[in-house]
DNA sequence: GTACTATATCTCTTTTTTTGAATATGGTCA
DNA sequence: TGACCATATTCAAAAAAAGAGATATAGTAC
């Protein structure tokens, strides 16, 4: 994750922490909003622990953040501006860009709200 | 280069593409028009073969695209929207949008006009 | 044709990234 | 205090990408 920190690879890094599908899923879930991590396993469907890995990369990247409140913890991004990138990247793509989730006050995913 | 083609993959593809320093580098030079490779192989001051390679991955992610004339080869970009990404990418990391390297329609490079 | 030039491709090695499994941590609630 | 819950970290294996070297190809000039 280093090499001298030219331009180029500035940018390069920017683009290599999206260049991965769980992580546009995620960064896609916070968008209208913090979301707890069981809410994002729930949605995504994949290992606590693979999910975990990603938001770590995420926030050593310094897009989102965290916060805890109670028994979970919530993510929110600190840096809106890459919207901007997968929204561009969507277009070229000729994706729809995707219609923001309800967001759910209390948490709805079964995880949060069975038993 | 494969897995199914959801969406969140092809974005994420999308963003792979770009996430090197050289091929950046390679989009900034042919950011106003077409260049020959030994253009590209002056100003990069990296092995022939090398940007050949570089060239092809663009190639096969239909970014650029080449034609003939003569003895030369010139590389152009055919989706001029990627851009955007770039110049975003830059806007986020606060490193000012490169400016235009001057036209040279015929070669200036060591290679080009040396003996 | 042959020789040369510009560029491309193939193959192999090294490095990085991805993913999974197991385990750790640090709050919370009794 | 101890058990429990949500989440994080660590380690190892598998997969992918980066890079170097050697060689091929397809035009061009003779």
């Amino acid at each position: 994750m280093s090499t001298t920190a030219s331009p180029q690879n500035l940018i390069a890094s920017t683009f290599k922490v999206l260049a991965h599908p769980i992580r546009i899923a995620i960064l896609d879930l916070l968008r209208d909003g913090e979301q707890c991590v069981c809410h994002l396993e729930a949605h995504l469907g994949k290992r606590q622990a693979y999910i975990s890995q990603q938001l770590a990369l995420l926030r050593s990247a310094e897009i989102i953040s965290d916060r805890r409140d109670g028994m979970n913890i919530y993510y929110r991004v600190v840096r809106p501006e890459i919207y901007t990138l997968l929204d561009a990247a969507r277009t070229i793509n000729q994706i729809p860009i995707p219609a923001p989730i309800p967001r759910a006050n209390d948490c709805v995913c079964p995880k949060c709200t069975n038993e």
